[in-house]
RNA sequence: GGGGGCGUAGUUCAGCUGGUUAGAACGCCGGCCUGUCACGCCGGAGGUCGCGGGUUCGAGUCCCGUCGCUCCCGCCA
């Protein structure tokens, strides 16, 4: 005997007439003291429960009723008078009249109201079950189920296989911090969980299985933040046989049918494209947001002779001097420019010179009286100023300008209103092989060390600081949304990598043997790319945080609030695992 | 590892320059109510002001420390 013939959230003045019997929460009840009104909840949505005083057994039931009290009731679904229609519900031509209703179970008094929007997050996530309860809940988490759903149908009608790779993974001291995995089988040796499935991907192309996709679990002890947890899902993608353009083919529609039937928008296609030199020079960031203008621009050339001696300094120094216009910022008090100052120190910089250029041509400006004429006039050609705009100008070594102009540029895109609505995607490619860290004198592969050179770097070694990698990011909205690159599929291309980075053949023989001869053994040319599908979800939800899109996140410091792991763990299972805890127990 | 914000009833918050018995709304409990849908009306309970210390005649309020949550920087091959 089923609980329910019907979907509560699902009648309609169709329905009219029929006998049903619902189960489901209970949302609310109001007690007119005769008749009871009581709006049932389930999966579908909400229907309003009439239980009538001349229904004895019924209505002393529904005087007992509380909040989520799951309750299970039959009656007759009848339409609502004209006066009584509630068309804000999907259900609100109909009620149903009650005549037997039985309790399921009860509730305790909810730690807090599910239609408050505004609850401490700490204490939804601690009671989770009870946050998913919440409209809103569902629906970021069915649009996430709707995402991997068309995900999973797309690749499959793009000849994918869905392929699964171990958890339990071999640690490999790379990159971001790994969780780490004891065994009792191997007391003092070590798995690592995976921090993507990079190397197990590959070596499904390698064996052959020519196009691999997984929604992947991924992991990294590292710091939470609003874009970023412990544990996350990835869309992983590898091919072989690939070619770059047809990658960004199949994602491009993947995109376009996600949003279309997600969101109901269109995509253009093919996006925007741009290497990592030009977006680091026009938006000095590798993941621009090109939902507005303000491009920066170098201006060291029309100040190469400049008189004023700030600018002259840096520019004789080898730095640079560059900016951005914007519309507005005209009416800045000295509060708002001090502001912008101490904003740029934060990031590292020294200071921000402006130009305001008010209406008439007027030029107002601290600096406008150590700059000729024609240094002004060439700033504003430039930045392309307009009347109306204002520039923003920071003078400083190459690096350092673009880690103040990035940031900057951002910063007043928000604060003046500049940033349209809309979905601006980009691909951005080219991105230098190798990264030099002074610190440790050694170089460091800038994105991972299976990527192969860009057509134009194969003697990368050469000169490892200008040499591109066979990378892409896709970007959106200026937040990163996925990476991929063509791997090295050549044992020696991979092991001169390895060479560079300074990984020992002793230690790259410890680490990747593994990957190295299955390189050596019939390798196809093979790349792949992979999408956080956290972040993915987040912005298809049109949520602020992953932990809106997430079921069970995880929460400051990798803490689960609703079970409270990491917790500590009985001595005598150390012991089996051959491990002491040195430091002080966490509590 | 570093910096910022927050912590007062079950929840969301108010609480001024330190000053009687720390308030409101919602929720909860009891009563009344046959057309409500954020039902309404009447009544009631509910507080270690995160915790510890200090200053003061007097601390929710000021100071120091600490814990928890959160945002950001570093970090994220």
């Amino acid at each position: 005997m089923s609980y329910r013939t019907r979907l509560a959230g699902e009648l309609r003045a169709a329905d009219a007439g029929q006998e049903v019997t619902l189960a489901g929460w209970v949302a609310r009840r109001r007690d007119h003291g005769g008749l009871v009104f009581v709006d049932l909840r389930d999966r579908a949505g909400i229907v309003q429960l009439v239980v009538d005083p001349e229904q004895a057994e019924a209505h002393a039931v529904a005087g007992e009723l509380r909040n989520e009290f799951v309750v299970q009731a039959t009656g007759r679904v009848t339409p609502r008078s004209a006066e009584t229609v509630n068309p804000r519900l999907p259900t609100g031509e109909v009620e149903v009249r009650v005549d037997r209703l039985e309790v399921l179970s009860r509730s305790a008094v909810l730690p807090f109201q599910l239609d408050d929007e505004n609850v401490d997050e700490s204490l939804r996530l601690h009671h989770r079950y009870l946050d998913l309860r919440r409209d809103e809940m569902r629906r970021n988490i069915h649009t996430r189920f709707r995402l991997t759903q068309i995900i999973r149908r797309h690749m499959e009608d793009n000849g994918f296989w869905e392929l699964e790779t171990p958890i339990l993974y071999k640690s490999t001291p790379e990159g971001a911090k790994e969780f780490l995995v004891p065994t009792s089988t191997r007391p003092g040796q070590f798995y690592a969980l995976p921090q993507s499935p990079q190397t197990f991907k590959q070596l499904y192309a390698i064996a052959g299985y020519e196009r691999y996709y997984q929604i992947a679990r991924c992991f990294r002890d590292e710091a939470t933040r609003a874009d970023r947890t412990a544990e996350f899902t990835q869309l992983d993608i590898e091919m072989a046989f690939m070619d770059p353009e047809e990658l960004f083919g199949l994602l491009e529609a993947l995109f376009a049918r996600l949003w279309s039937e997600l969101l109901d928008e269109q995509v253009a296609t093919p996006f925007r494209r741009m290497t990592w030199d030009e977006a680091m020079l026009r938006y000095g960031s590798d993941k621009p947001d090109l939902r507005f203008g303000a491009e920066i621009a170098d201006v060291s050339g029309v100040l190469a002779g400049t008189e004023f001696k700030a600018f002259r300094g840096v520019v004789d120094g080898g730095g640079v001097v560059r900016g951005f216009a914007v519309p507005g910022a005209l009416e800045f008090s000295r509060k708002d420019q001090d502001e912008l100052v101490e904003f740029a120190k934060s990031w590292g910089g020294k200071g921000v010179a402006w130009l305001q250029l008010h209406p008439g041509g007027e030029v107002r400006s601290p600096i406008a009286k150590f700059l000729s004429e024609g240094e002004i006039a060439g700033i504003l050609e430039q930045t392309g100023a307009a009347e109306g705009d204002t520039v923003f100008l920071v003078a400083d070594q190459e690096e350092a300008a673009v880690r103040v102009l990035g940031p900057l540029r951002l910063h007043l895109g928000e604060r003046l209103g500049l940033i349209t609505e809309g979905w601006q995607f980009l691909w951005v490619t080219d991105f230098p092989m190798f990264e030099w860290l002074p610190d440790e004198g050694r170089w460091k592969a800038s994105h991972n060390p299976f990527s192969a050179p860009a057509p134009g770097s194969e003697q990368f070694w050469v000169d490892p600081a200008s040499a591109r990698s066979y990378q892409y990011d896709l970007v959106l909205n200026g937040n990163e949304i996925g990476g991929g690159s063509v791997r090295n599929h050549r044992a020696e291309t991979q092991s001169k990598v390895f060479e560079l980075l300074g990984i020992s053949a002793e230690r790259a023989e410890e680490n990747f043997s593994f990957l190295l001869r299955a390189l050596s053994m019939g390798a196809p040319p093979h790349g792949g790319i992979a999408f956080g599908l956290d972040r993915l979800a987040m912005l298809v939800a049109r949520a602020d945080s992953l932990r809106e899109v997430i079921a069970f996140p995880k929460g400051q410091g990798g803490v689960d609030p609703l079970t409270g792991a990491p917790s500590p763990v009985p001595a005598s299972a150390l012991t089996e695992l051959g491990l002491r805890v040195a430091g002080p127990p966490p509590a």
